[in-house]
RNA sequence: GCCGGAGUGGCGGAAUUGGUAGACGCACGGGACUUAAAAUCCCGAGGGCCGCGAGGCCCGUGCCGGUUCGACUCCGGCCUCCGGCACCA
């Protein structure tokens, strides 16, 4: 009875001939049929890898050896974004340096990795904590910081308590740190910014030139950014030389307006307070402020406003409208002031009853004038504009804000103006483990840029981690005292270092060029590597990363460093592995925190590597969820032992020596071009899971050939060589093995992929379907392509089918040729 | 509310351009091998009904309708679930 094979010795063996032979290894400076692949690099994290990290790997090593093996020159590197928080509280738990830390578990990382038979070309490794790596980012910031995309500015902030640093836009989700989950406090610091928001129209255009990424990730994109076009209208104000500047996207509403509404942040508002007797506006100020991002912006949070006194000059009719604070009014959006539009829109009508201001329908609807008060609700749709001057009879729609906005600009009252959500990208951390930004303080000559040739702007090592005081790096006065740059005297340096997001948004591109300390990209190679043919990665970098990456790669193209604006050609975001949770009875993602994760190590003592790739690719459509289950780790061990089982027999075939009549066409050789077809396409697709069932049935098919004894030897040898390389992508230990030791000369991973004639792919004979009157009547048995005339007269003839057509007249009969012959009768 | 995606057996899931719905696997039932068990191999199976049997009939891909000889697939209208955005002016 067949045993269960030694996976332990095949798999040791064969990890250790890939690394000494150094297998994908790629040189990236000679020509060739270029595919480059790349997996999102991970956080080397303190946690070991479960099988949910697992999936992005392994779908990505299969992807590699399909590729290779269809003899294009892949590169396939490896590094690790190395940079980030929890190395740093790792510190102050347990007081091994960050460095450290994130070294060991890069190495404890790599070699999990290695022992799934993941295949990189890991002479090009980075870590971007590696002053090699991150002195670029530093480069890159002070380029950026010459041309206006890096500055700093006071602003309201999002910080985080628990994480006790400051956020990006992106990294606050419902109102909580991503990461850390606490509700994020509004904070006003001076901050770095990169003005991702210049790039808005870029970012946005650019994803309809992206056909092979999903719809899913490119609509959660433009969500984020967020583009409405409109008008900036401009209202005087009584006693203020400064005009208030407000952003509507129906300009056509303008007459409308009876109430202009400022945000409590907005600077008007600030002056106004600072004005003697402003205590109650100065009072409302300071309690919206204290409000917490997450209960501002809450569905349920109440409208809350106050009148200011103060009166505005409504550009059309030159009437006085009051100017009120209101705390729905968020500074971010437009221009933090918004003129009020109640009989048109919804906010502004609650508002409007609320404090009982004026409501002013300026559409007729179907149903005649609106009566303001017997309104429920604004009406934002619909009719024809009324008590707007010139602007009466225009239908509602883009006309009407054509019209309206050619008016406004006419009278220098404003301009059409798009207006987006996407804010600028704030990069500043208070926290040490990320890249210093290079900038100095200087008493006499303000924020200084440190000079290219003082680059990198080091780490230093002398820093306490005890987690009570603020940022380390403050702390350490070896790095904080520095000279000034420009002047010579004494200065500060930036304690601030990048988000992490900055080191990811470029990484790609050092991989052609990792160890080059004379420049950050390698225009050339990028030129012939670029883009990244494959990126492969969770969806839940839908927007931070891939937004971030984007935007990067147009500003290296705008420092003419780089030719392209999309880094990414082809992107596969790969579905979550979840899991039922024994601690709450529910199916959840795969997570540490949740205590419902399964190792890969485990796994692969008990089962080998590559039953723990194959049941991963197996168990369902990489770009779905899939729920684990350990029976199916069972049937795919199950699967590579018969793989074992069939080669070993074939192994032990008698050698035959030159098969004397050429190859001839049987059932098995049939199969295998089938297979070989399926395969090929499922792989092209990523659907590792159809291809595997395909596999199976060949397997099957080979093992029946040998017990019926109908094919030749040599074409069962044949068969299994294509078995072993059909699955060579899913399962490469065994199936190196077996190749080896059936005679096979170079690496599996040098073999060209199998090629398939599309003839044999199909069988001869075909089984018609045949209906009458639709209803399945028969199935016939003939040749492929027979032609309508001879179907139909075998048909007439047949058994079963002949009595349902007896006697009748055949109206007209409906062939679909190899497939369906319907005789509709009367 | 706006936008995107998805609904198929007990379960994960298959099904080129509309053409045998349920491949492959898991779980399940039966059998072989075994003193026995495990392991392995083989067979069975969407639901319902009729038939001793070979076999036959009806229903069936979220719901309702349409197009078609024929619809999981195309069209119209809904329902449910998942994801993104949302006091965004």
């Amino acid at each position: 009875m067949p045993e269960k094979y030694d996976h332990a010795a095949i798999e040791a063996k064969w990890q250790r001939h890939w690394e000494e032979t150094r297998a994908a290894f790629v040189d990236t400076s000679a020509p060739g049929d270029k595919y480059y692949m790349l997996n999102m690099f991970p956080y080397p994290s303190g946690s070991r890898l479960h099988v949910g990290h697992g999936r992005n790997y392994i779908l990505g090593d299969a992807l590699y050896r399909y590729q290779r093996m269809g003899g294009r020159r892949v590169l396939n590197p490896m590094g690790w974004d190395a940079f980030g928080l929890p190395a740093e509280n790792a510190a102050i738990a347990s007081g091994t340096p960050p460095r450290e830390y994130t070294l060991a578990n890069i190495a404890r990382m790599k070699e999990q990795l290695r022992s799934l038979g993941l295949l990189y070309d890991w002479s090009r490794e980075l870590a971007s904590c590696d002053p090699s790596y991150y002195r670029w980012n530093q480069w890159l910031f002070l380029r950026m910081w010459e041309r206006g995309l890096a500055y700093r500015k006071q602003a309201p902030v999002n910080w985080c308590p628990g994480c006790r640093t400051v956020l990006a836009n992106e990294q606050v989700v419902d109102g909580r740190c991503e990461r850390s989950g606490d509700a994020v406090e509004i904070r006003d610091l001076t901050q770095w910014f990169f003005r991702i928001t210049d790039y808005a129209e870029r970012l946005l255009a650019g994803l309809d030139a992206l056909p092979y990424w999903s719809e899913r990730v490119k609509t959660m994109q433009r969500n984020w950014i967020g583009r409405s076009e409109g008008a900036e209208i401009r209202f005087s104000v009584d006693g203020f030389a400064e005009p208030v500047v407000v952003f509507t996207t129906r300009p056509d509403t303008l007459f409308g307006a009876t109430f202009l509404a400022l945000a409590p942040e907005h600077p008007l508002s600030g002056e106004i307070a600072r004005r003697a007797g402003a205590t109650e506006v100065a009072g409302f100020i300071e309690r919206v402020r204290r409000e917490s991002r997450l209960e501002r912006e809450s569905e349920t949070a109440e409208k809350e406003g106050l009148d200011t006194g103060v009166a505005a000059v409504h550009p059309g009719t030159g009437e006085r409208i009051p100017v009120w604070l209101a705390n729905f009014v968020l500074p971010e959006y437009g221009t933090g002031a918004i003129m009020g539009v109640p009989a048109h829109d919804q906010r502004d009508f609650e508002f409007a009853r609320k404090y009982r201001l004026p409501i002013r329908p300026v559409y007729r609807t179907a149903d005649g004038d609106v009566d303001p008060a017997a309104m429920t609700q604004a009406i934002p749709h619909g009719g024809v504009l009324v008590s707007s001057g010139e602007w009466n009879g225009t239908a509602e729609g883009v006309q009407a804000i054509r019209l309206a906005v050619a008016w406004i600009e006419a009278r220098r009252a404003g301009q059409g103006k798009v207006g987006y959500r996407l804010r600028d990208w704030l990069i500043s951390r208070q926290r040490y483990w990320g890249t210093p930004i290079p900038a100095i303080h200087c008493g006499g000559c303000g924020v200084v840029p440190v000079p290219d040739r003082d680059l990198p702007v080091l780490l230093p090592q002398d820093v306490a981690f005890r987690g009570t005081e603020g940022n380390p790096l403050a702390q350490s006065e070896s790095f904080v005292a520095t000279s000034c740059p420009s002047c010579g005297g004494p200065a500060r340096r930036e304690t601030d270092t990048m988000d992490t997001f900055v080191d990811s948004s470029w990484y790609y591109l050092r991989f052609l060029n990792p160890q080059d300390d004379s420049r950050m990209v390698d225009s050339q190679r990028a030129r012939a590597w670029m883009p990244v043919d494959q990126y492969i990665g969770g969806i839940e970098h839908a927007i931070l990363h891939l937004l971030y990456a984007r935007f990067i790669c147009r500003v290296l193209k705008d420092l003419d460093l780089v030719h392209l604006e999309e880094p990414f050609e082809r992107l596969f975001n790969q579905g979550m592995i979840t899991r039922l949770n024994p601690a709450t009875g529910k199916i959840e993602k795969m997570s540490k925190s949740r205590g419902n994760t399964v190792s890969p190590d485990d796994l692969s003592a008990r089962f080998g590597a590559d039953t723990v790739r194959l049941y991963t690719l197996f168990i369902g459509p990489p770009e779905k969820e899939s729920e684990w289950s350990e029976d199916g780790v069972l049937g795919a061990s199950r699967f590579l032992n018969r793989v074992n089982d069939v080669a070993e027999r074939v192994a032990g075939l008698p050698g035959d020596g030159k098969a004397g009549s050429g190859p001839r066409v049987t059932p098995l050789t049939r199969l295998e071009h089938r297979t070989i077809q399926r395969v090929t396409e499922d792989a092209q697709r990523f659907h590792f899971h159809t291809a595997v069932a395909a596999l199976m049935e060949f397997q099957r098919g080979i093992a029946e050939a040998l017990e019926e004894g109908t094919e030749t030897a040599a074409a069962i040898r044949g068969s299994m060589r294509t078995l072993l390389q059909l699955l060579h992508p899913i399962a490469p230990h065994l199936t190196e093995e077996w190749w080896e030791r059936l005679g096979g000369e170079r690496s599996l991973l040098e073999t060209a992929w199998p090629a398939f004639d599309r003839d044999l792919a199909t069988s001869p004979r075909v089984t018609l379907v045949v209906q009458v009157n639709g209803r399945v009547r028969g199935r016939l048995d003939l040749e492929r392509g027979a032609a309508e005339a001879e179907a139909v007269a075998l048909a007439q003839t047949d058994d079963r089918i002949r009595p349902w057509v007896e006697g009748k007249q055949i109206k007209r009969a409906v062939y679909v040729p190899d497939r369906l012959l319907n005789l509709v009768v009367q």
